[in-house]
DNA sequence: CTGAAAGCGCTTACAG
DNA sequence: CTGAAAGCGCTTACAG
């Protein structure tokens, strides 16, 4: 059961009658070695269970060969998948990744920073919720960033998707299919406390009101804490208490949609007849809800993709210009709110 | 933004006007330090910007304050909550959390195991889908392993479900509430190909079944694949084309479980009146399915204190006898199958 | 309580 | 194409 001491080159060169160096470029091929050599190099290698020491390497190259990704909350559907497929991605460009969580505790983002950096981490994609620009403030100190999701600053790399233009467009499609109370589930202006999603999606809608003629009503705009299927269930009961009725729930994830859902079928509302919902992310579940669910569908994989060709640009040119890439999105319309 | 130089301890040494080896006990805190020299060497750190080099450390110490976490598939919702746990766990015991995902390929445990090795893991966490003793093959060249999930041998650490039982009480629970014909979705009994959790499963559904002398008909088993929610309502279809009527479903997992909901919602099959539904794992969204799903809970915080606590004591106690922790469940009743 | 030296396992110039 | 030496930034005995 004790770990047997580990071989390290010296051995590997020993066994196969070749200085280190030798081993050195076997492993890292970046030199023509003699096939013979190769080979007698690798049998030794296979002999000895040897694997390249990683900090060593890190130590000596100072880069680590892991990229850090930084998410507000894991158990969320949306950033599991997001982390599934940005795993994916590193993976095959041969990094690891290191996971960090930031909503759990306030500061974590600025303590993820640091460890980052202590962690020799080659790059850093990071999920903002709010203060973007305090991660940044250190940033000749820092790897490559690239900020995803809703950014609001511009000194960094960063993959967005354009969530006020997502938000108008389902609540346009709301107001088509005839609804006119339309109520927003995670909308929230206070600029101190609300998330930059919450304030981007808000402003689509709004926006989509306001073309339409229609004055968007505060009672209508509810913002569930967290942002939780439980919470958003108690969401339309405080809609209820306010005495604010609707026709229609834009609901600004999905998960926060299927609380909604749940609320309204257990009452007997019928979902499209008596009222429309929409969700946001289009994750797994969302077609599989009952009705199934209209959402707007983001793009993951390439996110993920986007955010790593970012980062890979950004290692190997480190004073290029901040850019910024913008992930289409799409209205995908189902039963809840009377379906194609 | 081009990264500056980082401050090592020389510099801050430098500055603070001390030996290196002083800025090393401040910074471990191992030994005492006079509380003038702790001051100056920390205003020279702050200065500095001084974060230690964790490759440095790494290679010196033979430790590198990282855990690897290997699941299956992160974007389920059982895994996305496991991982946000055992994060959780880990950033409180200071240690950072590299993350592996095991079904994308084959093979995929075996180049973990490898990475492992390389990059001076402290520690390993893995849900095993299939092959467990494949990995602890060469358990003398691996750090402490600890194993979660559905596990079958005893060479290592390992934090169990009681998978068998769990699935007998949720079908004895069905049968108390009238179902004889009960289709399990996800069993699977072939050897070569099931994985753990479906022949364990399985098992403790037919165990219910003979207690209260049912005969279990194959025709009623069936394994979606992947254990996806829209694979799991293509196997409603499959019962049908083979002609199995069925008065209850017990679902494997609750994303299977919605699958089946939204197949029999979709059909006006009315649940629980015509059809009894189960899942398993009581993820967050089980609550909040139409109607609320009864489902197994299993304490994922519990899993993964659990786990840690083990890998540590592995950590200082290499060579003790391998320890087993069975993690309880419990079954919540809902709306799916009549309610409390 | 603090200093000077050695070494963890790699890789990168520098020679041959 | 391969060897011998030096050094990445820490920490651990060893002295004082």
């Amino acid at each position: 059961m004790a770990r047997t001491a580990r071989a390290t080159m010296k051995d590997v060169a020993a066994l196969a009658q070749v200085s280190p160096k030798t081993v050195s470029n076997v492993v890292t091929g970046t030199v023509f070695v003699r096939p013979e050599t190769v080979e007698r190099v690798e049998a030794a290698m296979a002999e000895l269970h040897f694997v390249p020491n990683l900090s060593a390497r890190g130590l000596r190259n100072g880069r680590s060969g892991t990229i850090a990704v930084a998410l507000p909350d894991l158990a969320t559907p949306f950033s599991a998948d997001l982390l599934h497929h940005i795993v994916d991605v590193a993976h095959e460009r041969g990094f690891a990744v290191q996971i960090e969580e930031t909503a759990s505790e306030p500061g974590r983002e600025e303590e993820l920073v640091s460890r980052a950096r202590a962690h020799l981490i080659d790059g850093l994609i990071l999920n903002p919720i709010r203060l973007e620009d305090s991660v940044i403030e250190h940033a000749d100190h820092l790897p490559p960033v690239v900020l995803i999701g809703e950014v609001e600053q511009q000194l960094t790399d960063r993959v967005l998707i354009d969530s006020r233009g997502a938000a108008r467009d389902v609540t346009r499609h709301l107001i088509e299919r005839g609804a006119r109370r339309i109520a927003a589930v995670g909308g929230d202006d206070r600029a101190d406390i609300a998330t930059a999603t919450s304030r981007l999606r808000l402003a689509g809608y709004r926006d989509a009101l306001a073309e339409a003629g229609i004055d968007h009503d505060p009672r209508l705009e509810v913002n569930p804490f967290p942002w939780t299927t439980a919470a958003a269930a108690a969401a339309i009961d405080a809609l209820d208490a306010r005495g604010a009725s609707f026709d229609a729930v834009v609901a600004f994830t999905d998960s926060l949609a299927l609380g909604v859902l749940h609320v309204l079928n257990a009452r007997g509302t019928r979902v499209p007849e008596d009222v429309l919902v929409t969700g946001f992310d289009d994750v797994e579940i969302a077609a599989f809800a009952s009705p199934a669910l209209t959402t707007v569908r983001l793009d993951r994989r390439a996110f993920a993709e986007e955010a790593f060709r970012l980062l890979e640009e950004r290692m190997t040119e480190r004073s290029a210009p901040p850019r910024a890439v913008t992930v289409p999105y799409e209205v995908i319309v189902r039963a809840s709110t009377g379906g194609s």
